[in-house]
RNA sequence: GCCCGGAUGGCGGAAUCGGCAGACGCGGAGGCCUCAAAAGCCUUUACUCGAAAGGGUGUGUGGGUUCAAGUCCCACUCCGGGCACCA
């Protein structure tokens, strides 16, 4: 394309400029009203590719936009700079991962900055800085010592693809590692957990004030899973000083219980289980627990796979709604880390009790009458309760009531809430991480490192290998160290935490990178946070955000951020994925379309406008055989505003009301659409407006020759408006039309003149019959009466009428009128 | 299976409240400029009947409410996403 001006040579003059003077800079006293704008941290992967390209123009596009507004707007940048990719290639190049991040760390620098974001990089976070690595830790140990960090020994996730445990919102619902695509293994180890379940009631009800997408907060609702209901015992029926304890919701339904589950992992499994059931009941629990997720959970519901997934332990409990005796099976459709891990069957009223009661030969009984119509099968629904003693004639809600009372009388039973979220395992067995900084001492036990000695840091010379233990284990002179308490011989932890625990302060962090000692000023960040606008991928919706929630609250609760909002972005957006041919953009399928090509070949400015202009910002972008003459399109816009801002061969004329006016009135209707749409996410159509606004000028300008003043105002607004949309060549232009003028990113937002913007004529429909027939100027402070007398009096109208009467004429002044005959 | 989205010209999409369907752009067609091309500029472009004036049809399918439905209600089809033994 033959473009008007130098493209490349412009572009790269106003980033240089933008970075040595500093122009989005803030510093913390700045006197304006406050706005925190930010982009989730990427992970250094190298070059941006068309995500990030997404997702900074809309980041750089609001930054822009509110500092026009006048405010302080906090525009940082930043780097998740641990984890496995970096580790994997190190390996793979016989080199040190951080060697291999931060050369793509300056990779996605060098792109960020051709694309003309703009930063504080004064305020830059680096993952695996020492100084951001000292304060992770700072925070783990403020965990422990708060009881919120513990260790234990729980069935864990295991990647054999990537050598590590996995925390469970890592784990697809496949059983496979949303990494390596792996199927994960389950094994018994020692980890490091985060007690974010003492968090799952807040996280659960704080969602509801947050202003995000209501698909990520619904997620996040299931992701926690509440349950309320009742726990109580099943006694044994040979003994009634023991008992299994079962977790309900349903306990309306007790009548109805036919028998009793407990999981495969059950403490109790051992003594419910008769010799004569023993090795039956071995070898289910030997199914079970070396099964892989995906074997446990691909088997279908009913037929006769079902009949290898339980065995009966030969032992009974009593029903204590009927008193009667039922059988105690082992089943591994109950698990183990849930509820109590056992439950009373219900199979007239539960879908999986009924496919193992078929299965398995087991009676079914109906408490709650189906309704007319009803199959076989288990109901769910409400309905009256039948077979039920006491209960009989209830209601599913008001039976509930009175079931959990009996059992609260007769079967030691207490109201209970179930949540599905699981303590976060925050240990990896990786060295590219940061390092967890206790000590393991044979006479203290665990002790923490003091925070004198902190950074805890990992040394340079480390074999990095997939062999399943920790890199940092074989390193002894890392390893071997002495107890900070007594002295004596100890061992440090060797696991690395979670990446995940990087990017869930890093925001904080932002808000304050400059006062020494301490991970950030709480004042400070008490003044900037929550962030007002947070931008990213919908792929983060349960991991990241949930953990980064946790931490807020946490860090608040445990004195390290007091004042601090207790949650961390008010406002989310979640922007849609990029498609090549159906499947997503990704570096790991190697589909990337390079924007680097785009920023040589048409510029930054282009390749902006097209991610704004090709659709709603939530919508995923299929790029197809178009999206090239598309770009070239938004390149040929901005071409138009060069060409229009800087021509001077119109007709000069003076003002004059009747041409003037109506391109004035465009002008400050287009202000109040611009500043709508950007307001409300819609950036497709704010460029759409921005394109009929040239396209009105240009015409004008031709036609009717120009004013200086109505023209200047024209395209003066034209770049106010588009400068944050494309920064570059709005910053050229207003530069050489006001040479002596702060630059146009300086310059108020503009507003519009309600006079102008007030309609002097209104086009009012009228319908004959639901079908439009004419089209009326009028002014829009018509009534009612006067609209229908003009409607009538039109001579199309009349003719479609012909001579009848209208039956009914509905008048919608100043709009529409609708003449029905 | 359950829960969310979505379906509008050849294509991406627009249409704050139930009130002109198709803004804006891409692509196509025709024209101007040019020795010619590129670039640029202008006109046109939902489908259909018609020479035209003008008419009819039309927002995934089938019903409904309404003077009026892309928009609201009911049922369904297809596509995308999330969750899925959580008792």
């Amino acid at each position: 394309m033959a473009r008007p001006f130098d493209v490349q040579a412009v572009e790269r003059k106003w980033q240089e400029r933008w970075l040595r003077e500093g122009t989005y800079d803030v510093d913390n006293d700045d006197p304006r009203e406050r706005y925190y704008a930010l982009c989730m941290y990427p992970y250094p992967s190298g070059a941006a590719h068309q995500g990030h390209v997404r997702n900074y123009t809309f980041g750089d596009l609001i930054v822009r936009y509110q500092t026009m507004r006048g405010k302080a707007v906090l525009s940082p940048f930043g780097f998740d700079s641990f984890g496995l990719p970096a580790e994997n290639a190190a390996i793979k190049a016989g080199s040190h991962p951080r060697i291999f991040t931060e050369a793509r760390m300056a990779e996605l620098r060098r792109s960020v900055e051709r694309l003309g974001a703009v930063y504080d990089w004064r305020r830059l976070v680096v993952s695996h800085d020492p100084e951001y690595i000292k304060y992770s830790q700072l925070i783990f140990l403020a965990f422990l010592n708060a009881g919120l960090a513990y260790r234990a020994e729980a069935p864990v996730n295991w990647c054999p693809g990537c050598a590590t445990v996995l925390a469970n919102e890592q784990v697809l619902s496949d059983g496979t590692c949303e990494r390596s695509g792996d199927v994960v293994q389950r094994r018994n180890l020692e980890q490091w957990f985060f007690k974010i379940t003492d968090y799952a009631e807040q996280l659960l009800n704080d969602l509801d004030a947050l202003a995000w997408p209501e698909r990520v907060k619904t997620m996040q609702r299931n992701w926690i899973g509440r349950s309320e209901g009742v726990e109580f015992d099943l006694v044994f029926a040979h003994d009634a000083s023991r008992a299994i304890r079962v977790f309900t919701t349903r306990p309306d339904t007790g009548y109805g219980i036919t028998y009793a589950v407990v999981a495969p992992e059950h403490a109790m499994l051992d003594e419910l289980t008769t010799d004569a059931h023993r090795s039956d009941v071995a070898e289910l629990v030997e199914r079970a627990t070396t099964a892989t997720e995906i074997e446990r959970t691909s088997t279908p519901d009913c037929g006769p796979g079902l009949s290898k997934r339980g065995a009966f332990t030969g032992s009974y409990v009593v029903n204590p709604f009927t008193g009667q005796p039922v059988p105690v099976y082992v089943a591994d459709y109950v698990l183990g880390n849930y509820g109590t891990g056992a439950i009373m069957a219900v199979p007239g009223e539960d879908e999986r009790d009924y496919a193992f009661a078929r299965a398995y030969g087991l009676p079914v009984v109906a408490t709650v009458e189906r309704p007319p119509g009803f199959g076989d099968g288990a109901y769910a629904g409400d309905g009256r309760h039948i077979n039920s003693g006491f209960l009989d004639g209830l209601n599913v809600a008001d039976a509930k009531v009175e079931a959990s009372a009996f059992l609260v009388t007769h079967a030691r039973g207490v109201a209970k809430v179930n949540y599905r979220l699981r303590d976060w395992l925050v240990s990896r067995q990786r060295f590219w991480g940061c390092p967890i900084p206790v000590v393991y001492c044979d006479h203290c036990g665990i002790v923490a490192v003091p925070v004198e000695a902190l950074p805890v840091l990992a040394p340079d010379d480390v074999t990095m290998d997939q062999s399943g233990q920790s890199p940092l284990a074989t390193h002894a002179e890392f390893r071997d160290t002495s107890c900070p308490r007594c002295g004596g011989p100890a061992r440090r932890e060797t696991d690395t935490m979670d990446t995940f625990t990087d990017s869930s302060w890093y925001f904080l962090r932002y808000t304050d990178p400059f006062t020494p000692g301490r991970p950030f000023d709480p004042e400070q960040a008490a003044r900037w946070m929550p962030v007002d606008q947070y931008i990213g991928g919908v792929e983060h919706a349960i991991l990241h955000l949930l953990y980064a929630r946790f931490y807020v609250k946490a860090l608040v609760d445990i004195g390290l951020a007091p004042g601090v909002d207790r949650e961390p972005f008010a406002r989310l957006f979640t922007q849609g994925m990029i498609r090549l041919n159906g499947s997503k953009m990704s570096k790991s399928k190697g589909n990337l379309i390079s924007p680097e090509r785009y920023f040589d070949r048409v510029g930054a400015d282009a390749l902006r406008v097209f991610h704004l202009f090709v659709g709603p910002p939530a919508d995923d972008v299929d790029w197809t055989d178009q999206t090239e003459d598309v770009i070239d399109g938004c390149a040929r816009f901005l071409d138009r505003v060069y060409r229009l801002s800087t021509d001077s061969t119109f007709a000069k004329r003076s003002f004059d009301p009747s041409l003037d006016l109506p391109l004035r009135r465009i002008v400050h209707h287009t202000i109040d659409r611009v500043t709508f749409d950007i307001d409300r996410w819609s950036f497709n159509t704010a460029v759409a407006a921005l394109m009929e606004l040239l396209n009105a000028t240009a015409k004008w300008a031709r036609e009717s020759g120009v004013d200086d003043a109505v023209c200047n105002e024209a395209v003066d607004t034209l770049l106010l408006l588009l400068a944050p949309m494309a920064p570059h060549v709005t910053a050229e232009l207003w530069a050489m039309r006001h040479p002596l003028e702060p630059s146009v990113h300086a310059q108020a937002w503009p507003v519009a003149d309600p006079i102008l913007t007030a309609e002097q004529l209104v086009v009012m429909v009228v319908q004959v019959n639901g079908k439009v027939r004419a089209r009326i100027e009028v002014s829009p402070t018509v009534d009612d009466s006067e609209a229908r007398a003009l409607a009538l009096a039109d001579p199309t109208v009349r003719s479609w009428i012909g001579d009848s009467e209208p039956t009914r004429v509905v008048v919608r002044a100043p709009r529409l009128v609708n003449v029905m005959v």
